[in-house]
DNA sequence: GTCTTTCAGGTCTAGACAGCATGTC
DNA sequence: CTAGACCTGAAAGAC
């Protein structure tokens, strides 16, 4: 079938797609049309990557538009989001209009309801329904990218909901679901009433095999010499055979720590293979990447990058993925070593894929737990780039014969496994359960079971009771929190519930905050029975058994959490930090490490990693700032609970260095995380603090206060006499901490200030001009100002390349 | 005596969504 | 019930 033969899609689209060199459409992408995309039915793509999915998304989206509909396409990740959208946009010259939607990245709200095609991930367009956003209402197409996702412990079930949501609020929804083959793709289609297109077809080839000895072994039966040097690696020994040919690869291992050490090694073989441009202009690339981010990582990265090689993992701020992503795309670094994160993440194909590492540790498994087929599928389906190579490899490592085996038993001939709801879990209907009521979907149990029978849970669970017993398990812990109300048979958010919902927050984490906050405020919470832990789970985990037995929290407050005071032994920014909080005047005070504990420990927050040295640092970080913390310390004998405490505390810290100004490079050597993880954690606690602020606000507690400054001292990574400066367009933390050491205080001192002086401190003179502008300068112009000296000392003292945190 | 290799023992372990209101050096 | 790659430091070996 011809592009252009298709019917339904906005004129001039099938030319379109013919000058992109699209002859004929793929069998499964034809398949899609018979089944009746392109006339808004229902339509489960279960196809292998890159195997033209997009496309039939498109058509269904498309031919919506041309109904005069809207679409909706959901993706998993952020930076998905930006791709697709960057892709869509090529249909605005047959007028369709395309917006997305992310938490950090939000065109504004009703401008997106004009849109005629809508990207965003599945969270936010949860959190849309939530709202009430009015143009989801009036969809007539959604698209689910990566459903088999829904198998995920963590974010799984939103999908599940959200889909159901959506597909409730309008009977009439388009509904298209593209995944990966998966086991039980028949289940899938038959939850969204969907057809199904079920298929392995490849644009091109993709050969899968082991490699043992001295060859390849593919499953076609060929072989493919591949003899591994003195050394023994079986790595090097397969980039540098796939770099005689001129092609790149990617290798997934199971660690940063592997990925960053075999990218070092591997450039010992990369570097041998390049001309003398590349070296140049990978010279450029490793400059580019070390000024992203003063961090050893950095340093690293460019060290591998100038070679031809790198690693890619979570640690890497987005910048630094950017520049390696862009760049491997381009044929310039040669090869990738990566951990999973580039596996689901943005198109990065390659002539060759390595699995170096087919087990990863699970620390509930209790050792190395074999991948599962599907991720390793997925890994393997990077392989090939269409119309650059003849075809792909996916090559698994095998160190003796069983292994080899077992390899292809399990991954190359295998089957995937099914895809299995992560639904009946606590954590996730804790948090879905009260966003159902709070947004009016369901009013009674009986209603919110009967919504749930929309879900992939039910259709995989007949009879099973399991879901029934947590939802009720679920509805006595948002009563005992005092989320919803329950009389006689209905149930209704509270006001506080409403606002946790509107917040996406997960109650658990809504509770801990409220807690803590009374804990502080000096109320002894006697209206409220039970604590917010309770019985349930702080993670997701589907099976295990629940019990409802509430433990009492919150019956001692713990007194002045205002002692600051001993800062002995305390780093000193630490302990000057400390002292900014206590000069402030309220008696409702809270410490800023102690809120910023709060947040640490709510579920929302992903902690950072307590390594066995750090028990005993933190132990005494604990014992010096106990006072400062909110709530009560568990008991020492209660491992579980102590050791969170204690890498809550860890998490607060490195929250509290990032607030006082604490280099990154020092945070990172500190902490040892990477810019990555930086950011990550700094931009959740922006998020979680600005929820603690709303939550503080409507219970009339008194330390909104500490709440909105902790908050902003996240924000802008300042100390707290920073925060005036910080807040005038164009003046971060090194900024303001430039003018501050020159005598400029405050917004009202920059307006009276010596321009030479502030010349000095902000050197640029155009910089200089914007920020005087901005502050409301009445004469901003620099014109002839001559720095001042003494201001440009102080100045460089600080100086030293700060990364840029902004995102994108 | 000094540098290098080897080996035993200990350590450490993937990822990343959301609110809100706009802008770092 | 379950692992394995990497690092560190000490001991052994090479010159």
């Amino acid at each position: 079938m011809k592009p252009t033969e298709l019917t339904g899609l906005p004129a001039g689209v099938g030319e379109h797609l013919e000058g992109e060199g699209v002859e004929a459409l793929y069998p499964p992408q034809a398949e899609a049309v018979e089944a009746g995309v392109t006339d808004g039915e229902n339509v489960v793509a279960a196809v292998p990557t890159a195997s033209g999915k997009t496309l039939i998304a498109e058509l269904a989206m498309l031919s919506a538009v041309e109904r005069g509909g809207t679409a909706l396409y959901i993706v998993p990740l952020r930076a998905l989001a930006s791709e697709k959208k960057t892709e869509f946009e090529r249909w605005e010259e047959y007028g369709v209009t395309v917006g997305v939607s992310t938490g950090n990245y939000e065109s504004d709200g009703e401008w997106l309801g004009s849109r005629d095609i809508v990207v965003a991930t599945s969270e936010k367009v949860d959190s849309l329904v939530r709202n009430g956003a009015s143009w989801i209402d009036d969809l007539s197409c959604v698209v689910s990218d990566e459903v088999h996702l829904v198998d995920d412990r963590n974010r799984g079930p939103t999908l599940e909901v959200t889909l159901a949501k959506l597909r409730r609020l309008n009977h009439d929804l388009q509904t298209v679901a593209l995944s990966a083959t998966v086991g039980n793709a028949p289940e899938i289609a038959d939850w969204l009433d969907a057809e199904l297109v079920d298929s392995d077809w490849r644009p091109i080839d993709l050969k899968t095999g082991v490699h043992f000895g001295n060859a390849i072994n593919f499953a076609d039966g060929s072989q493919r010499e591949v003899s591994v040097d003195s050394g023994g690696k079986q790595t090097p020994a397969l980039v540098d055979d796939t770099l005689d040919e001129g092609g790149s690869s990617l290798v997934f291992v199971n660690s940063r720590r592997n990925a960053e050490s075999a990218a070092s090694r591997l450039g010992g073989v990369t570097s041998e293979h390049l001309t003398d441009e590349e070296r140049g202009e990978l010279r450029e690339l490793a400059t580019a990447i070390r000024d992203v981010s003063d961090t050893a990582t950095s340093d690293d990265l460019a060290e591998c990058v100038a070679k031809g090689a790198a690693f890619h993992h979570a640690g890497l701020s987005s910048e630094h993925r950017d520049l390696v992503e862009g760049a491997f795309r381009d044929r310039l670094i040669k090869v990738i070593a990566a951990t999973p994160t580039l596996a689901a993440g943005v198109n990065t194909p390659s002539r060759r894929v390595i699995v170096r590492d087919w087990r990863r540790y699970d620390p509930e498994f209790g050792g190395m737990k074999p991948l599962d087929t599907l991720e390793v599928h997925q890994m393997m389906g990077r392989a090939g780039r269409p119309g650059l190579d003849p075809y792909g490899e996916a090559v698994l490592l095998a160190s003796n014969n069983d292994t080899k085996e077992e390899l292809f038993e399990r991954y190359v001939n295998g089957e995937p496994e099914p895809v299995r709801s992560k639904l009946a879990a606590e954590p996730a209907l804790r948090t879905h359960l009260l966003a159902t009521v709070a947004s009016g979907f369901a009013n009674t149990r009986e209603d919110l079971l009967e919504f749930l029978d929309n879900t992939l849970y039910a259709v995989q669970s007949a009879g099973n009771a399991q879901l029934e017993t947590v939802t009720d398990t679920v509805l006595d812990y948002l009563e005992a929190n005092e989320f919803v109300e329950r009389e006689g048979d209905t149930i209704t958010a509270t006001e506080i519930g409403h606002t946790v919902s509107r917040l996406y927050l997960d109650p658990m984490s809504a509770a801990e905050i409220i807690d803590g906050l009374r804990d502080a405020a000096g109320e002894t919470g006697r209206d409220r029975q039970y604590g917010s832990r309770g019985g349930l789970d702080r993670d997701a985990d589907a099976d295990a058994d629940e019990s409802a037995g509430f433990t009492t929290a919150n019956d001692l407050l713990d007194e002045g959490a205002l002692e600051n005071g001993d800062g002995e032994e305390k780093d000193e920014q630490s302990a000057e930090a400390e002292e900014a909080d206590a000069d402030a005047d309220g008696t409702d005070d809270v410490s800023a490490l102690g809120l910023y504990h709060l947040v640490s420990r709510t579920p929302d927050m992903y902690q950072l990693y307590l390594k066995s040295g750090d028990r005993d640092e933190y132990e005494e970080v604990l014992f010096e700032r106990e006072t400062e913390l909110l709530g009560r310390t568990p008991l020492e004998y209660d491992d579980v609970a102590f050791e969170e405490w204690l890498s809550a505390l860890k998490t607060a810290r490195m929250l509290e260095d990032w607030a006082s100004e604490v280099d990154e490079d020092r945070i990172a050597e500190r902490y040892e995380v990477g810019p990555g993880d930086i950011r990550g954690k700094v931009d959740t606690a922006e998020w979680l603090l600005n929820a603690a602020e709303r939550l503080a606000g409507e219970l009339d507690l008194p330390n909104v206060v500490s709440v909105r400054e902790a908050k902003k001292r996240v924000e802008d990574g300042v100390r707290e006499e920073l925060l005036d400066l910080t807040s005038v367009r164009g003046v971060g933390r090194k900024r303001a901490r430039r003018l501050f050491e020159a005598g400029i205080e405050s917004r009202a001192d920059l307006r009276e200030a010596d321009k030479p002086v502030v010349l000095g401190a902000l050197r640029g003179q155009k910089t200089a001009e914007t920020v005087l502008e901005n502050v409301g300068r009445e004469d901003p112009s620099m014109e002839g100002v001559v720095a001042d000296s003494d201001a440009k000392r102080a100045g460089r003292e600080e100086a030293g390349g700060q990364a840029s945190l902004g995102d994108f």
